[in-house]
DNA sequence: ATTTTATTATTAACATGTTATGCAAATGAA
DNA sequence: TTCATTTGCATAACATGTTAATAATAAAAT
């Protein structure tokens, strides 16, 4: 089993970005054909659900709660507007700002989904095991941290971001 | 902290296919600039890795080990034989089938890339321990083999996709 | 042999990922 | 205030993700 050589790269097996996409194909497998239905994709679905969690926030906020960069956002915000799932109005303490809100409408679809959602993450609890879930969970947190910490040196320090 | 209400949707921090994604990212971080450095985007190093792994492979079996879909991989194809890093000819035993495989360059280009990864990876596995690394494979390779059985009900039965 | 079906690969069309650029508003330094 | 810098957001340009449609070949069925 074990035949990988030491300090070889590894096959696609075991190569950790791959096997994290692997398994993130499979959590969501299920789930985006149901979205799709109501005319969704992962990532506007992200938005709306960070905009239930929580009204009124603004675009660089949406974005890093829901994991987005900027240009991605910016065409999802247009278009879930086009669509009236979601109002766009201007902050009143800063001109550059936009401040997102979900409609009576996009509260109602996300109404319609979440139970649906719901179920799917408790199916996949139920087969793996919240034990395996959680344990998984915190693996995912901690290589995430650590990872992290090895490069953020000092930030007050200059050796953060020369050599562009 | 955990104030996370039972049977509720989960927020983000707690959904699994973002703690994925955030981890993913993370590993992906300071090995994608290299790859830039190097005029190749993740996806198309993971086509050259495979080719290295083994030569001569047509784009379907291509595609299942690099998890690309038909579409991307077509586009990633041409890209690379444009700059002559692949080769690719027809299969003789099938005229559907194309047959890819490094060039000169292509291979020069991964034996000048692979080092950087080895080490990158490497210092991942350093930080966070080559236990909990092992054990982070085990998980993610078992929730997918979770995921997937329960899928594959019978596949000659009818009774695999209704209730969505 | 002819028809049907399945497989291989491409292209279309649209959404997103990603880096670079641009611009307006806010902030800070002089 | 004036000027430089930073911040918030949008757009450009290109690569990829994703579903659907298409064309060519192969395999299977009749």
């Amino acid at each position: 089993m074990a035949t990988t050589s030491v300090k070889q790269l590894r096959g696609f097996d075991r190569s950790l970005p791959m096997a994290l996409l692997r398994a993130r194909e499979a959590v969501m497998k299920k789930f985006v054909p149901s979205l799709r239905e109501n005319g969704l994709s992962a990532q506007q679905w992200r938005v709306i659900r960070a905009l239930n969690e929580e009204q009124g926030l603004d675009i660089t906020e949406l974005g890093d709660r829901c994991f987005l960069l900027m240009p991605s956002l910016s065409r999802i915000i247009r278009n879930l507007e086009q669509r009236t799932l979601i109002r766009r109005s201007q902050s009143e303490t800063d001109n550059r700002r936009s401040v997102i809100a979900l409609t009576a409408a996009g509260q109602k679809l996300f109404n319609e989904i979440a139970p649906v959602s719901v179920e799917h993450y408790n199916g996949i609890t139920e087969k793996f095991g919240y034990g395996k879930l959680e344990l998984l969970y915190e693996l995912l947190d901690e290589i995430v941290a650590k990872i992290d910490a090895s490069e953020t040196v000092s930030a007050s320090q200059g050796s953060g971001q020369e050599k562009i």
